[in-house]
DNA sequence: GGCCTTTCGGAGAACGATTTCCCACGCTCT
DNA sequence: AGAGCGTGGGAAATCGTTCTCCGAAAGGCC
């Protein structure tokens, strides 16, 4: 009934603890008869591994922490689902920690987290700039990846979408149908992502038509940001409301409904994430879908390479940036 | 550089690791003089306690498994949410697992859990039938809490919404805004949610209206199943729509809008969970707000008195059921 | 036949904390 | 003064694996 160790099957079946380890690991070559026996009464005890012990003995838990920001953004239940399918089939576990996006609760999940010996960690940072010591820490003790948002440079490992190409996507399918008065609806934020998209649009837009410089309005990222951007840039009419993403977006979009206005044949909404009901939105939302899928799998990998290292901080830390795809839909 | 153990706070305090023990976990009274010497070369050092050598020889992981079924499923992340903070208030960690809506993925990671030495398991089983097995398997090894679904009579303790309550309340709301000729819309599958929701409706319908049983449609928890289910119904005219959770509300709400249908004054339509975007569809949902933090926190709770006992299967299993709030919004 | 190389298996030392004994010391009580 | 008791501290067992030595047996080669 209770616990069947590694004894207990070198006992039934006539051998050491040693030669059980062997064989139910395969680590060494053990002869065909003793093989058969042990495996036997392995099977016949119903013995299962201890993982604590066995941590203990490799200094490797098989575990991963993932810190993010907020789990109710609903950008993210999508990318933990495909990371915890990576990470386990790579023979992981995920421990999962809400930070409430705060730095400082960050910072603590993870120092909890280190302590408990995950050997690696993929973080969502909430900031920028105030996780950079955090992160940069982390990343010298075990091997850090970096998902969805960056934080600053050389600070650890990195994957996220490529936020210039997505927001240039956005913007030739609007110069391609016409509208050249398009207004950003950003956030202040100081994310990597906001950030970028922000960036990516003032670059693309000024490429766009040189005559409309600063439309931009910032505010963070969410549902009642976008209802009051509207508020206030609806009176210079635009033609496009390009949204950072698509909690702004959907928020644009009722105001406008409130409004009276007429999307997408007045103006058109744009969102960003396709999170999942950017399509359920009136009129569905056209948007940049993010690859969650690859992003998560690339996340598992740069894991996975860097897990052989003795120390975690050698070698460069690399960036991959993937390719987002648009989905036009009804808004634009 | 590398990890400061408890040999080494010896070494420099100038005792034996049993005392900087009991110094650093108080178990047991030290002298002052020494504690304090211990204490300093510990901070001075940088000591952090090996969680894992701790779990081997405490034979506690400090770790509960959280087995769902979808983290997509967009009541879930606020669950998570709430549950991670409850559990970590207590000083224990989350390991997630998304079994992908598929109950022998689920039996494997409950095993795999178990395997991992966690304390306690916090499962939202798939189904009440097909899953009982292997939460029955689960509770005889460690404390088990059942989340937002049941699993059959007597297997392990449980917390839920009371969905009687919460439809009471709908049909309540409806028969006093004078409604009379409601449609359910529910799901035919085989989660404990889906039953009682439907039982719930037609007890309540019956009190209400004998005239109309079995005006009652049932298909599973989606928007496109909500989609559909107005074209099947919206001929014959209901004058409310209850539908089993959010996702068909929304998807009822679509397809009501497209049809032309005017709601609520034609007709009404009601949710239940309360997810973020049932606030956000056009008209706004009226639903039923889980009390999603009391779930969590209760879960916890329960996993934290069962936690002393030895044997995780004794004592009757407990079922706590929380009361659910009406929120009227627009749609009725 | 002696020596060298494999091959297979066991004994036992880690891993880092907790915890059970046990001893030494100092005090009180008779 | 000797017995008894309480207190502070150390030595070592323990948790269940993994892994490093070591030794024994067997096979090949000259």
């Amino acid at each position: 009934m209770a616990e069947v160790t590694l004894k207990d099957v070198a006992r039934a079946s006539g051998c050491s603890v040693a030669t059980v380890s062997r064989v139910l690991a395969g680590t060494r070559p053990v002869g065909a008869e003793t093989a058969r026996t042990v495996r036997e009464a392995a099977t016949r005890l119903g013995y299962r591994p201890n993982h604590v012990a066995r941590a203990l003995r490799r200094r490797a838990t098989g575990t991963v922490g993932l810190v993010l920001p907020q789990i109710t953004n609903p950008f993210f239940p999508a990318l933990v689902r495909e990371l915890e399918h990576a990470l386990h089939a790579a023979g992981r576990a995920l421990l999962l920690a809400d930070c409430d996006d705060d730095p400082a609760t960050e910072a603590a999940r993870i120092a909890e987290f280190l302590d408990r010996q995950v050997d690696a960690l993929v973080l969502i940072p909430v900031d920028e700039r105030l996780s950079r010591e955090a992160v940069a820490e982390a990343a010298r003790r075990v091997p850090v990846v970096l998902l969805d948002r960056g934080c600053g440079p050389g600070v650890a490992d990195s994957v996220a979408v490529d936020n210039a190409a997505g927001m240039a996507l956005v913007l030739d399918h609007l110069a391609a149908a016409g509208r050249c008065r398009p207004w950003f609806v950003g956030a202040a934020g100081t994310t990597s992502t906001a950030a970028e998209r922000r960036a990516a649009y003032e670059a693309g837009a000024a490429a766009l038509d040189p005559q409309a410089p600063g439309r931009v309005e910032l505010g963070d990222f969410s549902v009642a940001w976008g209802r009051e951007a509207v508020d206030r840039i609806w009176p210079s009419r635009p033609d496009a409301i390009v949204c950072a993403n698509d909690l702004i977006a959907v928020g644009a979009l009722q105001r406008l409904r409130q409004l009276g206005a007429d999307v997408p044949a007045e103006v058109a909404v744009t969102g960003f994430d396709d999170v999942p009901f950017a399509g359920l939105a009136d009129p569905a939302l056209t948007t940049v879908r993010q690859p969650v899928g690859e992003l998560a799998a690339e996340a598992a990998r740069l894991l996975g390479e860097r897990s052989g290292d003795r120390a975690p901080g050698v070698g460069p830390s690399r960036t991959v940036r993937l390719t987002p795809e648009l989905l036009v839909r009804a808004s634009g």
